[in-house]
This record gives C-alpha cells, structure tokens and sequence, in this order.
DNA sequence: TGCGTATTGTTCATGATTGAACTATTCTGT
DNA sequence: ACAGAATAGTTCAATCATGAACAATACGCA
C-alpha cells in the first residue's frame, strides 16, 4: 500500500477543486432541468446572452467569448433560427462575417430564460455570504486569467 | 432599451458564478491537453481515481459517485479494459455486479496522472490563499449538498 | 496592382454523453 | 416458495462538441 507518499486526496487544494467541479456539475443539471420547460439548452442560452448584450456581434467573437469552437456555433445557430429566437445578417463591409441579432420573440425567451437562471444561481450563492460570494468570483478571475495569458 | 431594470450581469452573485463556470472550462482545457501525452482523458482517470481509492467497486458505484450514468460507464471501461489498466471481475454473490480493479499498469499510469493534475491544481490554486482555497471548497460542497438533497 | 497570407463561416467525420428500453439477476412480502 | 418490484449492466439511437479541411473573402506589403 503505498497510499502513505503523499495522495492527491490529502491535498487540500485538490480536494478543493474537486469540490468545485461537483458543484458546477450539479448546478449545469440542476439549470438544464430548469431550462427544459422554455426549450432551451444551456449553451443557446449563451449565446443569446452574448448576443443580447452586444447585438450585431459575429459568430467569431461569440465562440471566443464562449471558450468554444466556430463550428459549435455555425451549428448551434440553426435551431435558435428556426424558432425565430435570433435573426443573422450578413455584413455590408465584410461579406465574410455575419451579424447576430435577436428577434422580439428571442429578447422576450431571453428574459423569461434569465429569470430562471437568476433564481437558481440565487439559491446557489444563498450558501456563502455576500463576501465570501465575491471572494470566490475573484479567485475564478484569476485563474482563468492566469490560465489564458500562457498560451 | 430594457437594460434599466435588474440585470444578471449586474448580479454579483451572476457575476461570480459565470466566473467559477469559465474558469472550470479553462482548467478542464488544460488538463485535457496535459493527460493527452499519457492517453488519458478526464473520464477514465476519474473513474481510475475512484477505483484507485474502492478497489472492487462495482460500475454502478463509480457512475453514482461520478454523478454520470450507468451507460457511460459501460461504454467507458471497454478502452480502460483494452489498455491493460484495469480488470473487471464477476461479483461471486451477485451475478449482476462486476467489481472494478486497477491492473499494476493501470496504477502506475494513475500515480502518472495524478502527478500532471496536482500540479495543475497546485498552480490553479496558488492564485488563492490556502484559506480562501478552502473557504472556496466549503462554499461549494455546501452548494453540492443542497443540490443533491432535494430530489 | 497583385500575390501570399489570414480570417470567417461551413462541412464532415469522430468521439463523448445521455436516457430509454432490454436482459439477467436478486430482493421482498405474503 | 413465488409473483412482482427493484437493481446491475448492456445496447442503441439521438444529441452535442470538437478539430481538420475547405471555400470565400479581406488584408498586407512589395
């Protein structure tokens, strides 16, 4: 048994993160169920996200705002078209580049979507104070920072 | 412009969990490419993580702990299995039960992966005090316990 | 101006993950 | 002891993300 070198699992910040990556993983179920009703994934509501907070965004800036890949998009794109939650134009200037919009109906889901969202990660959050809250978002930053900078 | 009302980006606690979310996905991309050298992806040392630490458990409790399905891991073990790292063994009571065993390869292999993941996280969390780090992983086994309760 | 390079979005094949249906086995209550 | 419910694992079809290869377009510099 050569448990006795030193074990991930004695590691306190090990232990930490796997903490971590169990909540966000019960919390990515717990938000799809939420989801359901309003027939929207996880991922389309990103995008709309992003696509409401800047309208006429390409679909470029949207996968590197995501962390995901262009062809994600391009084929993600398609079902929020089709229940004419987002409209897609191409650019004037740059006929490469096409411009992301939501639809009335798209802002309207949005909200419904966000409210939900808000309510769950509400409920989530309720378990730290607002200081510990805070401290958290501020060590996520970081590492992600720290992580993106290196390559 | 409906901007004026609440907005989850004006949510701290929004704010601070869309922070914990990329900055998993950032951590989850790097050591994807640093077990890639090793032929080892997240799920498998997961999963070899866990028999490493219940020699004999069954499929069912590595899916439960995993908080992933039964088929996954059936449709996991199969390249575990033809790799040499870990055997599978007929329970003797219960027929229906296979009991899950690190091979000696599949240990040193692991003792290989655990090596890259620690020092992943040790970097990761040395952007946090120790007690932030472990303020952060009591937030979120709290987070983890009410999600689970509930249903 | 024009050639080589970079960028945008798409297509396609691949691998991962899921849930439902199914088989075999075990457990439970009478 | 037995019928019915429960459980372990498998199979399968559907969904999803990914990266490489590609076409069209734009850019940079001689």
């Amino acid at each position: 048994m050569n448990n006795t070198q030193s074990l991930p699992w004695n590691n306190p910040r090990f232990r930490n993160w796997i903490a971590l990556v169990r909540a966000e993983k019960a919390v990515v179920r717990e938000l799809t169920r939420a989801l359901a009703p309003l027939d929207l994934k996880i991922g389309q509501l990103d995008v709309m996200m992003n696509i409401y907070r800047h309208p006429g965004m390409s679909q470029q800036d949207v996968a590197r705002r995501l962390l995901i890949g262009r062809s994600n998009i391009t084929m993600l794109l398609p079902q929020l078209e089709a229940q004419g939650l987002i409209r897609r134009e191409g650019d004037k200037k740059d006929k490469r580049v096409m411009r992301l919009f939501l639809t009335d109906d798209g802002e309207a889901r949005l909200q419904e979507a966000l409210k939900v969202y808000t309510k769950l990660i509400d409920r989530v959050m309720a378990q730290s104070t607002p200081a510990q809250c805070d401290a958290m978002g501020e060590q996520m930053r970081r590492i992600e920072e720290m992580l993106n900078e290196e390559d």
